[in-house]
DNA sequence: ACCAATTTTTCAATCGATTGAAAAATTTTT
DNA sequence: AAAAATTTTTCAATCGATTGAAAAATTGGT
């Protein structure tokens, strides 16, 4: 046990030339006959030789890594973009390393620190909900390390960034309620400091205007991510004297916050209350009743942010000038029996 | 942008001394006299310094990381695991490269790799359902590699292991099953080369034999741990003359599976038919009916697991025997609405 | 067989940080 | 003030792999 790794020092003492023959047999070097790369290949091979990454990335300068930060990687949101970012980059010879912010500023920085230590090339990043300030991001930049934002994004940050189509989307999903003759609709929103909480909420107030609906500030809430949170929100408005016949909210576990809420009181969704979450988490389709909601792509998000990194390197290299663009993936709302009124039956239209 | 990175070189040129002092000032070495330490640190804190771990790890040879290889991270069972391995590992100055199988040999094995070449100090690992040979994890300790398997693991390898007293559990939740009156138990199974759904069929077989029920081979099913093969195999199963009353399943997709082919076909759960899973994943907790489930405390075996290295290291360090040892955690049935019968209710035992 | 052209192989520097030994500077002792 | 003891600082090797330049060996032409 605890043998130490063989290197290619061992391997040319073994054969008896030099380190650096060895190193250029390896890597396929043209000034290498075929004869002795394959000799060294196979004996290699045997004495179950791994080149050491730390040296390989010291000596080139970059570690081929990309560093993913997310809140979670347990929600499907999450785990479907890495899957995409996984994707491009093991096509483009990358590796990844993966962090959870937890949602906490602090786990972000420590992130953002091992990450730079670890000299990774890009970091594609979703930033965590107490996030505040993108200094830590420019600090990433000051270290020549690319930055792009996907989902939630800080628009200040001079980076790439992929989005959905929040606002648009959103008005979307009011549109969809106004139409199956939902009417009072409720909106629980996230912390305004995030631009796609803002978009969202920008949306659904812009779509009720236009509809002629009024606006009820006693049925817009902001900061309240968690199932709890809307859950209490719901119970309460829903035993107002005139309860909202609808709600929207900017996650799936506020939807199904909203739902339990629902259900403990009696209220039966979809018929007396229709709701429409965000992120078509995997769960949305196994609750009863099934849970709407916003597909926002999340695999295609991911791939998309890994391929800006790749696009944008391969300009860097001829020299070309790269302009910071925004990549928006239009969202599709996923409409199951949560928001399935009469009037969405088919033939109703 | 694409600034180079600050080194110790650049300080030390900066503040015209050499560079090994630099080193030993920010390493808090004894030998450099406090005032020159507050200089350096304060340098090394205006120029944004971030060591480059390559380089640290390199000449230490080590990296100060665990890796660690699931089949997929967005299972809460594996990511509450993760939590707690990553919590044990930051109180010990390692960090953590976090590595998804999918449930295929070929994904392990460019884990192990890739783990290898990172020069990782211990791999933890839960091994894939594809995995029929411990080969790939010899490799690893013939790298002087620390292998701690965890939850699926295969027996022969001699190493660390981390499991649930999966054969006790299984024939509780048999019994609990008898206790409430089923006694047409049926089971789907995992794939048999795996020693932890061995194990859950062993405990089902013997408490049906110890409590004198007849064995049926048409209800007991291997190697079918989809959602849809449990499907497939309730719906077969519910529609024969004699069907079974209760589902033993080793995993909470199975026990999902079962309860929609029951739902399809009108069987009332739990009146008809009981439902018992295996992980107690989040959304056994949300669908309806909520389904009963083996907790594993898998934020406890993952900090177990974790815990085992760090102790295992001290112990060899002061030059002590260290005896591989096989550590059971003892899992817990949760009791939900899938498998409440009447015999459950209170005041009735 | 001799020189040039080509192929094969080695040398030495490099990436960034650490560390024990050696050297230089300072303080203490006599 | 010289010698000894102590503190401060630098030197040089090291970790493992890569790479351009230089050297050595081989091949070809005449």
């Amino acid at each position: 046990m605890s043998n130490k790794r063989v290197t290619i020092y061992d391997l040319a003492r073994e054969m008896g030339i030099s380190v650096s023959y060895i190193s250029k047999a390896l890597n396929g070097h043209p000034a290498v006959s075929e004869r002795v790369k394959n000799a060294v290949r196979k004996l290699a091979e045997e004495r179950n030789y791994k080149h050491n990454s730390q040296a390989v990335n010291l000596r080139r300068g970059s570690a081929r890594t990309i560093g993913v930060i997310v809140p979670q990687i347990d929600k499907s949101f999450f785990s479907e973009a890495i899957a995409g970012i996984e994707e491009v980059c093991s096509e483009n010879g990358f590796s990844l390393i993966i962090c959870q912010s937890h949602d906490s500023y602090e786990k972000e920085c420590e992130a953002v620190s091992t990450l730079i230590h670890q000299n990774v090339d890009c970091v594609i990043i979703s930033i965590s909900a107490g996030t505040h300030s993108p200094d830590h991001l420019r600090n990433l930049q000051a270290n020549g390390i690319e930055v792009i934002q996907f989902d939630r994004y800080i628009d200040e940050l001079d980076s790439f960034k992929v989005i959905s189509n929040d606002e648009e989307v959103s008005g979307d999903v009011v549109k969809d309620f106004i139409r199956k003759g939902y009417n009072r609709i409720a909106f629980i929103g996230g912390p305004e400091h995030l631009t796609i909480f803002r978009l969202r909420k920008k949306g659904y107030l812009k779509t009720l205007k236009e509809a002629g609906l009024p606006i009820l500030k006693r049925f817009v809430f902001d900061d309240s991510l968690s199932k709890e949170q809307a859950s209490a929100i719901a119970a309460n408005l829903l035993t107002l004297e005139n309860p909202p016949d609808a709600f929207f909210t900017v996650s799936d576990e506020q939807a199904l916050g909203v739902l339990q809420a629902a259900r403990a009181l009696g209220v039966r969704v979809p018929e007396d209350l229709g709701i429409v979450g965000f992120a078509n988490e995997s769960f949305t389709g196994i609750v009863s009743p099934t849970l709407s909601s916003v597909d926002q792509k999340s695999k295609e998000m991911g791939k998309r942010a890994a391929n800006l990194y790749f696009e944008s390197m391969t300009v860097k290299q001829r020299g070309g000038p790269v302009s910071v663009k925004k990549d928006i993936i239009k969202a599709k709302i996923i409409s199951r029996e949560s928001s399935r009124r009469d009037a969405d039956k088919p033939g109703s239209l």
